[in-house]
DNA sequence: TAAATTGTTAAACAATTATTAAAACGACAG
DNA sequence: CTGTCGTTTTAATAATTGTTTAACAATTTA
């Protein structure tokens, strides 16, 4: 993974909504939530909400699927891993026991 | 960790020196990198590697450690790994198979 | 003490980002 | 078709962020 896409990503979860909406999404797994859905449980308006999937959308963070007039949106771990892994990489020189750089499974 | 300190956490990241910054500082480990050290690796003017310094420390994820003349900053896994643990709290509702939320360990 | 080194702070400007409101779009039901 | 629902786009403004320059503080060396 580049570093402009790694900083593409962050930049796209610096942001309270945006977070919040990768948190919920994340919980939902590959099957998603509807667009509106997510704005009415967020207490965001629809234009607010779309700019913000965009965002996450360019950064490859999430992914959206039509179904029928609907469109779900669903998180995209493999970009979230690849982020991760990219500011861990070669840390503490290769020594384990220095720092503990492990997220709890799900 | 509450939501407004991981935002805080990545927006600190989320620009490409800071990023680098951080980096390279997750290689040295505890022992650190003097600040000018850093500013000279990266090409970057005393100053402003400060202010991003700055930023990496008000948000936590770096600590700074004077000797002398010479300012230390090392990296603070605890608050990334919590940022980590943030994003992927509850994910897939539980399904390891689904996604796989995992750090190579160093 | 004076000069040199290391790093921080303050102020200003340029650039980017977030939010809102209004208009426009595409999918579907009647 | 026509109307409505769900979502996106456009355009404008407000707020935040990054960089630079110059001045300042702390520490060591002469």
């Amino acid at each position: 993974m580049k570093s402009n896409q790694v900083v593409e990503a962050l930049s796209a979860l610096a942001q309270p909504t945006r977070l919040a909406i990768f948190r919920l999404l994340v919980v939902c797994g590959p099957a998603g939530m509807a667009a509106g859905q997510v704005a009415e449980k967020l207490g965001v308006s629809p234009a607010n909400m779309s700019h913000h999937f965009k965002t996450l959308s360019h950064a490859g963070l999430i992914v959206a699927r039509q179904d029928g007039r609907f469109i779900y949106y669903s998180a995209n771990f493999a970009v979230m891993n690849g982020m991760l892994a990219y500011m861990t990489e070669n840390c503490c020189e290769g020594d384990p026991d220095v720092c503990d750089v492990s997220v709890k499974k799900c």
